[in-house]
DNA sequence: AAATAAATGTTAGGTTTTCTTACATTATTT
DNA sequence: AAATAATGTAAGAAAACCTAACATTTATTT
């Protein structure tokens, strides 16, 4: 499967939706990113952006802190899901996704926004929910 | 399908971000706002907040712009279509969802993220649980 | 009980981003 | 040539976000 991985890591959200979408406080976000559970990327202005794959992990982190784990306790777990999941043969892609420079990443991302609108037509909605997946 | 729906409505994205994935300029944006070709929602400080059905609309702007259509011509359009689309029968779902409180809302989107995660990258809870009894 | 540590709240001062408004520019159309 | 449509740009104000520091709460340890 193709741009799934590269949606679900493009940094885009500002700490204010993230905010909402998780129902934590900027500093439980900001203190989180200080213990190297998250790490979001920065605009030029040093604003946090966030992808899809940090609101599941701070989504997961809220989770395992109401059972009662604490972050290093989370940390660690992460760790070991992260290394049982780099024996997985996507790496090739992934890795080749990472590579590209800010230009292409858009140009690769609005190709395929443009064919979502082979399905329907072509005033319907560019399927944007590729973004979720 | 569930809450695609309702998750493609969701005002989240700043304009920035929006610009980034349409390549628009801000001036673009609200341009196209002004004349009542997208609806954006806006923050308690009056920050606009867009969502993916917002993101999709700017994209299909842009592109029948680029075909020489003016904004008269794209604002017809988009009347039509929706128009049609009215005649759907997922406007039940729809209305009903439209009527949940913030917090249902905030909820049920946290649920389909956790669910979207299935395409590995985080850990999931059903990943988790079997290190724990 | 007091001390320590972990997680989060709060405040302050500074920077970036976004807002509106107004005027400028560039093509097209009349 | 004048008018219109779409976009650029600049200015000043306000909102959102930044880091750093100190405060509070809760749980654990001594």
């Amino acid at each position: 499967m193709g741009g799934s991985q590269l949606r679900r890591s493009l940094p885009i959200f500002s700490i204010g939706s993230v905010m909402q979408l998780t129902e934590l406080s900027a500093r439980q976000i900001r203190y989180y990113e200080e213990h190297e559970l998250i790490f979001p990327q920065r605009t030029e202005g040093n604003r946090r952006l966030f992808s899809l794959n940090d609101i599941d992990r701070l989504l997961e982190i809220k989770e395992l802190l109401e059972q009662g784990i604490n972050l290093a306790g989370i940390k660690k777990l992460i760790e070991v899901v992260h290394q049982q999941e780099t024996q997985a043969e996507v790496k090739q892609e992934e890795k080749a996704k990472r590579d590209l420079s800010e230009q292409e990443l858009r140009k690769l991302l609005r190709n395929e926004l443009m064919q979502a609108g082979k399905h329907r037509s072509s005033l319907r909605q560019g399927d944007m929910s590729r973004f979720f997946h």
